[in-house]
DNA sequence: CGTTGTTATGCAACGAGGTGCATAGCAGGA
DNA sequence: TCCTGCTATGCACCTCGTTGCATAACAACG
């Protein structure tokens, strides 16, 4: 249940509307916490009726008005709790492996080109990470040596880039394994 | 909804009761799968309905009798056409990541135990994984050089190997940067 | 004999999360 | 003008997943 303080974070960094925070969980934040739309307009509503953020409605011009959020005290008091609490490691779902270990009583040879559509996207992402880490920290912060914020993205983005890279060689690993089922029948 | 697949390989592995699955989802396959023993009852309850699995009264002397579940044809069809149709990339969850970016707007040093019990669970595993990769893998297979059951459940675990490797090398990546915040405060 | 622990299965309730659909303002092109 | 597409918000429904609890058989220990 941490989508709140996800919520929390990416409005410290920047308030903004519902619709404005479902495209970043489409972009960097999405990377490492997905949310779709009417679950971030649910929890928006929920952390208003708690005070945790203060909404400001903004009227635009050449399109729809939208309600700006951003974080009250006691949001950044409930970031600040939860950040001193422990948290689980993360429960995994990787589909793929099911696949793969599920291929053993199939045909091994017909997921190749499954496996190759995966290892599409983390090489597109990689792309991605990389021309952003490129565009954003290529270089040295004009804040200074120590802004926090920007180091610690900064970090997390590293984090995104050695998984996409673990993925592609992992994949390949498993390429080459299902290749040699493929090559004896 | 993968939960179904994930019963069926493993079941298509060696079958058992529910309770054996629960017991096996925190282990072996739990490390890329999690699912509490009340969801798998449930969706073996569904699976035998929809004739996925056949169930067997197993009784059983020195402890409660159990229901042992195999896969039955529908079963393995079923299993053969969800290997057939793409699956999208997984949706991440990383609570550490969401900290680590919040950390920003809090104390960043606060966060090194964090971090380091994560560490530390991640280091667990990894030894874990190479005591069963040694255990299982580390003789030449008797089965002869192809068998398939056994080289894809090795490439699935050198998955997990490799993403305990990534991350253990990552979180020692955050802690030098968090420390650096704190060295300076 | 009672307690604790393990195997084994299950119910009830709730919250999280996703899909589909609806609405509405406005822009731009066919 | 109509259609498509983007911004912006929201409802209804249904499934997934977790938590807490309950039951029952037996083993081992004090």
């Amino acid at each position: 249940m941490a989508l709140e303080h996800a919520i929390l974070v990416s409005l410290l960094e920047k308030p903004g509307s519902g619709y404005e925070l479902a495209r970043r969980f489409e972009r960097s934040i999405g990377y490492f916490w997905t949310a779709t739309h009417q679950q971030i307009y649910r929890v928006l509503r929920r952390m208003e009726s708690d005070r945790w953020v203060d909404v400001r409605d903004v009227p635009q011009y050449g399109r729809p008005d939208k309600k700006e959020y951003s974080v009250a005290p006691p949001g950044r008091e409930a970031l600040s709790l939860w950040l001193s609490e422990p948290t689980e490691p993360e429960s995994v779902r990787h589909d793929l492996a099911v696949k793969i270990r599920g291929a053993a009583f199939d045909d091994p040879a017909a997921l190749i080109s499954e496996v190759e559509r995966h290892r599409q996207a983390h090489t597109g992402r990689l792309a991605h990470y990389l021309a952003g880490e490129a565009r954003d920290f290529g270089e040295p912060s004009a804040d200074g040596p120590l802004d926090a914020e920007r180091e610690l993205q900064h970090v997390v983005l590293r984090g995104g880039i050695a998984y996409e890279r673990m993925m592609i060689a992992w994949l390949d690993d498993v390429l080459a394994t299902l290749a040699r089922f493929d090559a004896e029948h």
